[in-house]
DNA sequence: GTCTATAGAAGGATAGAC
DNA sequence: GTCTATCCTTCTATAGAC
């Protein structure tokens, strides 16, 4: 339950990468306690013995996995399509471009699984409820924060606190169909759904804040 | 994992109904996987045996108690308050009113859990996440939809997409707080921390509806 | 209906050979 | 480091007595 936690390395053994991808991939999909240490071993090719060679219990492989998959930036990279010249001075564009790429990315398989096992196991491993909320929300507030600003001082928009403006984008985003998404409830999101969630997200936030 | 869902009676015998709540606090506190039907029937203080004569399986029993857990209305009970007379005409108290008692509702320890396990066992059991997002935001839009055409009406709003509008209400008031909240994070959220969202998401609303 | 006792399977974790 | 084989615990579910 308390060890260290190495990252991956390229220089980490092949066996050990094969157990962080084997068990990553049924960690995330499954949850904590639908895998069963049997099962990684078997998916990843090696047997339990050597399993917990590498990893001293299961408690720490969880910890290990979805802690990393909360740092590999569920939102940074969209934070960089702000500084995109020619949105710059166009704030309904720039809005609209970083609204579609933030709420694609949500409803990614993925970023969905990744949401449903930290939010069930955040209350047993409160390491995963941080990394996710440093690396989601705050890292958001981060980076939107200041453009706003910079967008207010250029008169663009009306000055306003940053933090919960950057809240109020993102709540305005996650509205509607993220939590069906979320909850795994068919239709799935539809590309059309996905464009007039933002556009309705923006038209909001602009009429507030523009 | 197929068999009549009974809901609760007052005719229902005293074990059955020691179970169900005995149940209903560990599966709610601690989702699935970590509750054992011997921790149920030791809490419940009943033999296995008797657990299994009333429920066929521990699947039947979770699917039972949580799907019942959401229909205990989760917002059902704060619309109403959009009908008491004082704030018929007052827009904004009456969204500052009804924020604040959803707000307050959806933070409580026991909303929270139920949201936690609903978001985890959702996928293997999709009647949970129907149950809850029919008692939650489709029951919302119901009862808000309604009211704000009222209001566009009277002239006191300007005229949406009622559901667009009430999903977005929503969104506005479970940005920031809600996450941290949801994911465990202290520090546990103030009376003021939540009062100063309502009144940022009323502020919000009002300037793009208003 | 209710209990004690237990079957039968699967779980996490480890010993010892190579 | 890696494997096979296994230990011990815990799990779901049931049989049989009252």
């Amino acid at each position: 339950m308390s060890a260290t936690l190495k990252p991956r390395h390229e220089t980490d053994s092949p066996k050990r990468l094969q157990i962080l991808d084997a068990a990553a991939n049924l960690f995330i999909a499954q949850g904590y306690g639908a895998v069963s240490m049997d099962a990684i071993a078997r998916a990843a090719g090696v047997s339990k013995a050597t399993l917990y060679a590498h990893f001293t219990s299961k408690d720490l492989l969880f910890a290990t996995i979805i802690g990393e998959a909360c740092r590999e930036n569920l939102m940074g990279q969209w934070l960089t399509s702000l500084e995109d010249g020619a949105l710059v001075t166009d704030v309904r564009a720039a809005l609209t471009a970083l609204g579609l790429g933030l709420l694609r990315l949500l409803l990614e398989e993925r970023s969905l699984a990744i949401y449903r096992v930290v939010v069930a196991e955040s209350v047993r491993f409160p390491e995963l409820g941080r990394a996710f909320h440093e690396n989601g929300p705050v890292q958001f507030r981060r980076a939107f924060g200041p453009w706003l600003d910079e967008q207010a001082k250029a008169g663009r928009l009306r000055a306003a606190d940053p933090d919960v403006a950057a809240d109020q984008f993102i709540g305005l985003l996650r509205s509607g169909l993220y939590l069906r998404a979320a909850l795994g409830l068919p239709p799935a999101p539809t590309e059309a759904e996905i464009a007039a969630t933002v556009t309705a997200a923006v038209d909001t936030f602009m009429r507030a804040f523009g």
